[in-house]
DNA sequence: CGCCGTCTTGCGTAAACCCGCAGCTTGTTG
DNA sequence: CAACAAGCTGCGGGTTTACGCAAGACGGCG
């Protein structure tokens, strides 16, 4: 057996090394990449069936690297290892995964005992493995309570990219009106009505600009979130 | 000599307590805080002169945590040890950074030679040790070529915030149209209209969006500076 | 001191945005 | 099938933005 380990920063790079070493007998070769592109050069290269992925490097992110993976090869089994637990990460890693593949979610600040025993269940026992943080949000994210559909995601990143109204009416095939009636639905369950309670009506915000810094400071966004929205608008507009 | 370290993760943690060990052989005491509260608190206890500082952790961030250690003693020598070198985060140390103070910026991606290099030459030598592409940051935006004046970077906070003009020109005590002016200033900076070249006119962008998402994409901003300046806009707005 | 560049401010306009009202199309349910 | 909730769409109007034009204000500088 052979495990892909891809992962930025040396120090945690050799600690996956150690810890699936630790927790695989079986798998008789480890092999690294720093960074997003060599790691699906490896993977491709190697036919990588096990990985480890950190979500989060600077070349090129976990998300993009295991979407052209996955790709290629839909049984690949991946475990993600992050730091962060941002809606916009688990969001951004369930659209990617294909149906019935195995996968993980650990965040790095688990023990290295559960960190061991995800490796062996997704690895060995082909089980999906989330984290209990994570998984929290998945629950919050899928059943509609207090979390967001995904039109209203939809349009959160349409406003988040900078699209005037009718940009995104053309983008989405809706009418100029619609749109901004999902922005009225974002708008409330953000919450951008005034900071709570204060009533002088000098204080106001300017929803749309509000509604997005409300999203990143509740980590619906974050930096990486943004970049692939961008790159998705970009391809968008070329395609006329 | 006693050296304090702040630092989240328990992996980068221990590796500086190693270098701090090899580094400094004076050094006779390391303690340890996982993340910024801590920091403060143990610097208090102990009065601490050396801190190594990362910045970008989950509680408090290393920047609030400087900045309020600076303020009881601003002779402490501190070395900020981050992964990234975006803007936002070299703008927010040098506002903070008291006259006089010395005080360093490496990279987590440097060498073990140049982070012992620079823990000595700080903590021993009272020098300033900046890392080089950290320093090319500072330049361009101390100097005006291609970058951002203050009052260019605080009206960019400012919308990012999401207040509206009329909110701003309050705030910071400016008419409406000077701070309309300001405003097409920082698109024109940010180049803000339209993509390359894209001449059809449906395509437009609504530019106050935009600007920030531009911003972020260039590390002009980031989640912390956000933090932050949401943070000094709760204050200005209890202080009516 | 007069010239010049930068910054501020007011006026005015066209466009974009926020949003209530109301008619329609669907999918769901008893 | 009737009833109802949910989403799409057009209309209309009050606000906010983007920005050209032009008149001061302030700070060098020859």
């Amino acid at each position: 057996m052979k495990v892909l380990i891809v992962e930025d920063d040396p120090l945690h790079r050799s600690y996956l090394h150690e810890a699936v070493n630790a927790a695989l007998p079986e798998c008789d070769t480890v092999i690294e990449a720093e960074n997003g592109t060599a790691g699906e050069k490896l993977a491709r290269d190697h036919k990588s069936a096990h990985i480890v992925m950190d979500l989060q490097m600077a070349n090129r992110n976990g998300i993009e690297a295991a979407r052209t993976i996955w790709k290629e090869r839909p049984e690949t089994r991946i475990l993600f290892w992050s730091n962060y637990s941002d809606e916009a990460y688990v969001r951004g890693v369930s659209r990617i995964v294909p149906d019935g593949a195995a996968y993980g979610y650990v965040l790095k600040s688990a023990s290295d005992e559960r960190l061991k025993l995800a490796l062996r269940s997704i690895f060995i026992e082909s089980q999906c493995v989330i984290d209990r943080e994570v998984r929290g949000l998945q629950q919050k994210s899928l059943g509609q309570t207090n979390g967001f559909t995904d039109s209203e995601y939809e349009i959160l990143v349409d406003i988040a990219l900078g699209l005037t109204d009718r940009a995104i009416a053309k983008r989405r095939s809706l009418s100029l009106r619609s749109v901004q009636n999902r922005l009225q639905q974002l708008y409330d369950k953000l919450d951008v009505y005034q900071s709570a309670g204060d009533d002088h009506e000098d204080g106001r915000f300017n929803l749309r600009a509000r509604a997005v810094t409300v999203a990143f400071l509740r980590k619906l966004l974050n930096y990486s979130a943004l970049e692939r929205a961008e790159a998705e608008l970009q391809e968008w507009l070329e395609g006329k």
